[in-house]
DNA sequence: GCATGATAGTTTAATGTTGAGCGAGTGAAG
DNA sequence: CTTCACTCGCTCAACATTAAACTATCATGC
């Protein structure tokens, strides 16, 4: 048989704050999928388009670093959006390395309407939480995220 | 210019609280991936791994429930691990639709070498939260993940 | 025995993901 | 001007991931 890895009480206690951890924040993932799978969009082409939404156009490298993707990565998945009109890819003229990535209209209809959906599936899901647990959660993760 | 989305004060509450957990759960998996890599595994090949080690042999329907994953991708994953001589393939004789898979000496190796340092890791990065505040996590990620 | 349905594993198509390397374009130092 | 370092986007190989269709096997009920 296998032989179990034995951990200190303290090692114990991190193990199951660490998978706990995972599976909640894979639960509201997993939540949050099944939705954008409705209007046939992955969670990187999700991000992307919020964040033309949000911030205007920008070049794959910073969407890269946004989503926190590789520019490879970036290559397909915008090829994917602009395969779909969803976005549009222009030259610019000023330094011809770059390449602005623009929200079509159809695009901006998309995110428009699906955005505010989102944050209020978000909000349902942390609605488990009261509002102090809410804030007692953020501190955590933040000190958590920080410190890695 | 963009139409930014704008959420009731508990909305907005409820995203950044999203936003962290979402970031601290990357932070982490980032950090324990890149140890991952040195010795050349995918999370879902270290997922496969480390329950055989602690479980002993079991089906790939069985193991895909473990770690969340289709059968189409224990396929895969098994297919790549099997390649490395690290698992093992064994047809079930009472029951042929099963495959039963092993550890191999080599396997058997590579994860009881692996897993003391990945298990310290993980404490060692959830060291950052104090132990009540380690409790608090748990708790807070526990009720959401069981809620969603 | 045989039809039916359930389950295990495989295959395929589409997408994602990384890492490595490549070619083009830019900017600065010499 | 030329070289050098850097960035940008693209390509490729390898692996991951899902959903759906498919094959083989088993169990149940007629």
């Amino acid at each position: 048989m296998a032989t179990r890895h034995r951990g200190t009480p303290a090692e114990i206690r991190a193990l199951n704050a660490f998978i706990v951890l995972m599976r909640a924040a894979d639960a509201v993932t997993a939540r949050l999928t099944a939705e954008l799978s409705k209007v046939s969009l992955t969670e990187s082409q999700f991000g992307v388009l919020e964040a033309l939404h949000h911030l205007g156009p920008m070049c794959q490298a910073e969407l890269g670093r946004k989503i926190l993707k590789t520019s490879g990565n970036m290559t397909m998945v915008i090829d994917n959006l602009e395969k779909r009109h969803l976005v549009r890819r222009e030259r610019d003229e000023h330094d011809r390395r770059y390449i602005s990535v623009h929200l079509t209209t159809e695009g901006e209809a998309l995110i428009g309407e699906f955005f505010p959906g989102h944050a209020a599936r978000i909000a349902s899901v942390m609605g488990a939480l009261t509002e102090s647990e809410q804030e007692e959660l953020r501190r955590l993760c933040r000190k958590l995220g920080t410190s890695v």
